[in-house]
DNA sequence: TAATAATGTTAGCAGCGTAAACATAGTATA
DNA sequence: TATACTATGTTTACGCTGCTAACATTATTA
């Protein structure tokens, strides 16, 4: 075992990933992370400030995901119109906040002030605007101001619904969340739609 | 200063309200409420199994107050139709979410079990309830299942927009929060309209 | 009045985030 | 190549946390 880990700071983020998933971010102390990868209590601190730090870090690769997923969505070869471009994006933000649960949460909680992490508020500000582009092509020549509007109307019943979504899933579902999904895949189509026709 | 305090549950909630709101619910400890109580640190253990049983409790006051604001805004004598009525509750809702900011959180935060708490959940069910009612009114004859899709949007809209503005608001605003509101108040106005257009 | 239940205190545990002092290894410069 | 410097690790320790156990006091009830 050498003295010096070589990768420590990219398994460290890599590990607390993980444990924010399995556990969530309240039962998520620095030292287990620590633990995780065999190094001293105090190690993570020549690459974090603080616990905050860290976990702004993996709320930043939360959002990069989520952001990834929203393109994906949208780059499926048999998706074309601007219409289906929104539903499958809806659903793509939808599954991310499902299935990463407890990562999702960190990205929305409190305990982390945005403003402080640049690179952080950078990222979620990407997600955002897959959102903004969607919408664009959804509503072409729409004024700035209504584009806006809009956008925030979407964002927050997305986030809002995760939140929703998630109370009403039956918790015995449990590691089969996959089904879960699909049984509220469809609902979740016809919802958007009606949504566009608001 | 007598050995029973006669009504430290009944402190020990209203204090820890004022600090959830002060400092946020993770800058809040059992010791600093019962020191607040001015009793000892193990004392709100003969009421509340754990500190979590607290939170809960406070939690539950937030869904009561945000339950009686929506009730008191749609009682005012100058509002008669539905759809004022609508506009009138959403923005009780806006307005509480933003004020009490720290205490909103709390209700919505992963770090209580809302099932475990019984109470809890009723609490929070009867704030949507009042949606649920105004909705009722606004498109009468309206299918059960039509209705349940039409609150989970409204909510989903009205829970994702506390989390957006209170982003937006200039934070230099500060204390003086009440103005931010009022500008809010107008475009919000707006919104909310349009939503029901949708 | 005596037993019991309710409600308080004191002492102490293990875990936490973090700071300070020190140890070791890699890197740049002479 | 020798030497200084920087980066990255460890050890130790502090004060705070939620919580338990054992004990003290008061209120209630038989």
């Amino acid at each position: 075992m050498k003295y010096h880990h070589g990768n420590l700071k990219e398994e460290l983020i890599s590990s607390a990933c993980i444990i924010c998933e399995a556990n969530g971010h309240d039962h998520m102390s620095l030292r287990s992370i620590a633990k995780e990868a065999n190094v001293s209590q105090t190690a993570p601190y020549r690459h974090f400030e603080t616990k905050e730090s860290l976990l702004a870090e993996v709320s930043k690769r939360g959002f990069e995901e989520l952001t990834d997923r929203m393109k994906l969505a949208i780059s499926k070869g048999n998706i074309k119109s601007a219409n289906d471009k929104f539903l499958e994006m809806g659903l793509a933000y939808l599954e991310f906040g499902l299935e990463k649960r407890k990562t999702y949460d960190l990205m929305h909680s409190p305990i982390i002030d945005k403003v402080q992490f640049p690179e952080l508020l950078n990222a979620a500000q990407g997600a955002f605007d897959e959102l903004v582009q969607i919408l664009k092509e959804l509503y072409p020549g729409i004024s700035e101001d209504a584009l806006g509007k809009k956008c925030i109307k979407f964002w927050a019943m997305m986030h809002g619904l995760v939140g929703l979504l998630d109370m009403k899933i039956d918790p015995d579902v449990g590691s089969n969340a996959g089904d879960a999904m699909s049984i509220v895949k469809e609902d979740f189509r016809s919802f958007l739609v009606e949504s566009l026709e608001f």
